[in-house]
DNA sequence: TCTGAAAGTAGTTGACG
DNA sequence: CGTCAACTACTTTCAGA
């Protein structure tokens, strides 16, 4: 997953699969000027080369029932390898994403809960965990701004 | 997009579109136990009720060139309305994504940008904007953990 | 590496239970 | 709300430039 070269058309491809995954490759294609195979060829590479690591759908977590979103700054025990972190925060099917962080925490976590009930039960089962010291944590009132692809 | 009534059905189909958003509607339909007409009903009736919002490729931001992110806490002027904030941000290209939070800061916004330079560049410009106060940001030192679907 | 054609497969619509 | 069947469109492979 190192550096790849990408041309204008690469990223023309990639752009349009951003706004829409389930596009053709033949409406992909009429777009950059380029036949079906060979906008399927280039896909293929950019999967294979790890540019594109996957397509999905773009879903209301609201709609879902998940109505609560939590930003969760972490804060590890000493000597806490983020390899160990990960293995810890993959075992929480609500943690959505995590990033290491500079700064006092070890790593901010986004979480998803059904409701305020359920929020608090996952930061106490967090809190629980050894690699966990503590944790600060943030509610979402309303997602502003959200820009697919670059996530 | 209020609440709408998903049954089993529905759920595995945004399950598996999550997964894979450009499965064929035969696929999905092997997977659940119906056919591919049906599936396609469904998933447009999924889309037309905002439940699914759309399908985006999942790309490698540092295969593109946006090697630096960082979590931006935004300090708004006082009376700044959630709506005056957004169509500040929206003008930022490297705002991936904002929400409004409890706690001091206004919004947390997260940012994308092509090196340690062009996020200082993009922060002083924010930071020159009337409806922004003052930021406090952290720099992502490695993303972790990333579940597609629920962002 | 592209285009163009041929063959297979999937999407889409309509009739019907 | 589901299936089935027919038509259309897309994907995929292969030959050739």
């Amino acid at each position: 997953m190192g550096r790849v070269p990408l041309d204008d058309l690469d990223e023309q491809i990639v752009a349009h699969l951003i706004r829409d995954a389930r596009a053709s490759y033949a409406e992909i294609g009429t777009g950059v000027g380029l036949s079906a195979p060979a906008v399927k060829r280039r896909v293929d590479r950019l999967r294979g080369t790890g540019v594109i690591k996957g397509f999905t759908a773009r879903v209301d977590p609201h709609a879902l029932g998940w109505t609560t979103e939590a930003h969760v700054e972490v804060f590890c025990a000493p000597r806490t390898s983020p390899a160990a972190l990960l293995s810890c925060l993959e075992r929480f099917p609500e943690v959505v994403r995590a990033d290491t962080v500079t700064g006092k925490a070890d790593a901010v976590v986004r979480l998803l809960a059904s409701d305020i009930r359920h929020l608090e039960a996952v930061l106490e089962r967090l809190r629980e965990e050894p690699v966990v010291l503590s944790t600060r944590s943030t509610v979402v009132l309303n997602r502003l701004l959200e820009r697919p692809g670059d996530h």
